[in-house]
DNA sequence: TTTACGTTTAGACAGTTGTAAAACATTCAT
DNA sequence: ATGAATGTTTTACAACTGTCTAAACGTAAA
């Protein structure tokens, strides 16, 4: 992101900032990114477009900023590396409730956007980076060959393939079921025991 | 893709789509993706930029072609869609070799195209939209609950990972050790009972 | 050879992008 | 309040995009 959120944010550029990113997420539930020109944004934000230059690079970047706004309403701390351990449960949950808080959203953005676009993609992307993240920083040394690094991405990208199994491809699912769904991808030996 | 390889395709056509995609593959290497404009690869291809568009909506359209090319080389038809099936790991050495064979050409596009850069993204998703089918065509009825489909994109996802982290992440992995990734990822009681 | 057909190309078009320089407005310490 | 620093806006620019039209081209049947 060309802006930085550790720096301080004077009141007028938190406005300008809130009034991009929440125009963007209108939009978007309008039409697909493509047809989004920064032009019509501005329009529509009743901004300059050098306003929106100062701010982001580019559209894409104002989206990842989107998604941090979107990201940072929940907090996401107390997560472990290991699927068995409880706490990594309770980290889904967390995630679930994330996207659940959203759902609203999340159907009128992919009514115009498929799966398969290029916006989709690089909402699943950052929040890929985002649990990636949070996963290998308290990932435990385990017994397997497989790098920690490359576990903790798998981790991430299974709980992502299944949020983007619920909410954007629309196959309504209660948290209990999604928490099997995870188990059985990510322990199947777990699934076995019980 | 606008192209569509299922149709006849006359010599002159063969040659046309060739060149643009040759071209484009040496332009990765040298830039990124972002900086390839459709003016520069019709100049360095020698053909006109009508007929670009004639044969692609766009640069996206035309790297589709690239990586069906790509794809097109190797025969991947005898998948199962279960981790402790023989087949499956058969497969799994397919797309391991196929990866292999273009090493050279993935390193010098890495070197310009971040691992999260829209190219590689665009690479990635590809691909394992290619092995989702490939592996939901032949999945068996599970004990699982989780569907069918979900369990399909979770092993081809988790494959086109590891081949991510070893050629594109630039981590020398023997197919062997890829082989003990696999299985401790998508099988980890597999690898309790040996 | 001529005709007819589909494909390829040249050129032009309106709209978009990202950048830069200068004008303008705010904020805040002195 | 004054002035410096910072942030915002205006305007202009060169380059690129995707589309369109009409002309040029090649090929295969009459």
């Amino acid at each position: 992101m060309k802006y930085d959120p550790a720096q301080k944010t004077t009141r007028g550029a938190a406005r300008t900032l809130k009034a991009f990113s929440e125009t963007m997420l209108m939009m978007l539930g309008e039409k697909p990114f493509e047809k989004i020109s920064v032009n019509a944004l501005c329009e529509a934000a009743d901004y300059p477009r050098a306003t929106f230059y100062n701010y982001f690079d580019d559209k894409y970047d104002l989206l990842t900023y989107c998604w941090y706004r979107m990201r940072r309403e929940v907090h996401l701390d107390q997560i472990s590396g290991d699927p068995t351990d409880a706490t990594f449960m309770a980290a889904f949950d967390q995630i679930y409730h994330l996207f659940d808080s959203h759902h609203d959203l999340l159907i009128a953005v992919v009514s115009h956007n498929p799966l398969d676009s290029q916006l989709v993609n690089h909402f699943i992307q950052y929040f890929t980076s985002v649990f990636t993240e949070l996963f290998s920083a308290r990932a435990k040394p385990q017994a397997l060959k497989t790098p920690v690094e490359l576990v903790a991405k798998h981790y991430s990208s299974t709980v992502l393939l299944i949020m983007e199994w619920i909410f954007l491809g629309q196959h309504p699912t209660t948290r209990e079921e999604a928490e099997v769904y995870v188990r059985e991808l990510l322990e199947p030996s777990f699934t076995c025991v019980e």
